[in-house]
DNA sequence: ACCTCGACAATTTGGAAACT
DNA sequence: AGTTTCCAAATTGTCGAGGT
């Protein structure tokens, strides 16, 4: 299990978000060196009183010498009865004003646990799974403060969970942290507060497919996601070469490694970082080009759109800024870019990489537009 | 001869307490 | 702080056995 315990000036942060008339009881349940409670008892002295569990025992030893006045359990917050038969689990069922967690991360890829929780049911982050834990066990009745990583936060496939968590807390971000935060790692990570009542009332997310297609003219879009990770190139040398072209050339602009035709992409196409950070969009706007898998590009239907789209990335620059999402590195999945398209104005539709274009996808009185192109 | 199902392979896709 | 690499689950494709 990682230990990467909270730094003193989060565990702050994480106190003041509490209101200032707080009381009661406040549950840690990955307790660690007690950074989160210490902060919690600094800030309300004697009106709360304090519980932690930790899966390492030496930690809740040392932490028990050090807190005589905390309960300390030691438990497996995910062995459902080790943590049932625990004093301070049981403590907090009883009654409990705020949990404050700081849970483990450690995290890769796609995994993760299946987990329930009322009307879900999906493979999550372990930070997700611990939180679920107490969301599903315990009520506070202020609520919940935690640190999550923004992966956590912003993943498509925790939308759900987020969905039904939203149907009984008022979720809100109260603050990113800085990635480097916490000693020893970098990573992005927010402080979210759930407090109880339901949050419907909040401005929703607008759906992409709630939106009126725009009819007026063609405006459809190819969106690409490259295919081919870049030690694959670098591990075969190509009978018949074509640029390949990754992240590195957005700025360089000048290919330096070449892949597979087979593997290629039909041009003109205008490239944009789907890993790393926003740079202006390249104009790839001759031939064929193979494209790495941290690249996504667009291929419009016809010269005259080409510069329209380059116009409107231009214009929403600031937008595609603000969604790129992820923990550890900056990303847009296909959807984000998708929505950021069509609120331009834009039907977009995901191809295959290294596949032939495809018929328009407009409707049909601007498919004779797109003809006509 | 054709359809269905399931095992396995290949590709696609989101994502990373990372890397430089 | 900005960026690079490439992983692993999810999804899609395929192939053959067995049923109709």
């Amino acid at each position: 299990m990682d230990a990467f315990y909270t730094p003193r000036a989060v565990a702050e942060r994480v106190a003041a978000a509490m209101p200032e008339d707080f009381s009661g009881r406040v549950l840690d349940p990955a307790v660690g060196a007690g950074a989160l409670l210490s902060a919690v008892q600094e800030r309300f002295g004697t009106k709360v009183s304090l519980y932690g569990i930790d899966v390492d025992a030496t930690v809740v030893r040392g932490l028990r010498r050090a807190q005589p006045g905390w309960v300390i359990s030691q438990a497996d917050l995910l062995q459902n009865k080790a943590k049932t038969a625990s004093r301070a689990w049981r403590a907090a069922r009883e009654e409990i004003a705020a949990v404050v967690l700081n849970p483990p991360f450690s995290y890769r890829g796609n995994g993760g646990d299946r987990i329930g929780y009322k009307e879900f049911s999906g493979r999550v982050a372990p930070a997700m799974r611990f939180l679920v834990e107490v969301l599903s066990d315990l009520e506070p009745s202020v609520g919940v403060y935690a640190i999550l990583p923004d992966g956590a936060v912003d993943a498509e496939r925790h939308q759900p969970l987020w969905e039904a968590i939203r149907r009984r807390y008022t979720v809100s971000r109260l603050e990113r942290f800085k990635t480097t935060s916490f000693h020893g790692a970098r990573v992005s990570t927010s402080l979210v507060r759930l407090m109880p009542g339901d949050s419907y009332d909040q401005p929703a997310v607008i759906r992409r497919d709630a939106l009126e297609p725009s009819l007026d003219g063609c405006r459809c879009v190819e969106v690409i996601r490259g295919r081919v990770p870049v030690h694959s190139v670098r591990a075969t040398v190509p009978t018949d070469p074509l640029p390949f072209l990754h992240t590195t050339n957005l700025r360089m602009r000048t290919p330096d490694m070449v892949a597979s035709a087979a593997l290629a992409d039909e041009g003109p196409l205008i490239m944009i970082s789907r890993v790393g950070r926003w740079s202006d969009p390249t104009l790839l706007d001759v031939g064929r080009a193979v494209l790495s898998d941290c690249l996504v590009a667009l291929r419009p239907r016809s010269r005259t759109q080409l510069d329209s789209l380059q116009g409107s990335l231009r214009e929403a620059k600031a937008n595609f800024l603000s969604a790129y999402r992820g923990t550890g590195a900056q990303y847009l999945t296909l959807a984000a870019i998708q929505a950021q398209l069509e609120e331009l104005g834009w039907h977009t539709h995901v191809v295959k990489a290294s596949g032939s274009v495809e018929a328009c996808c407009c409707g049909d009185s601007a498919a004779r537009e797109c003809e006509r192109a």
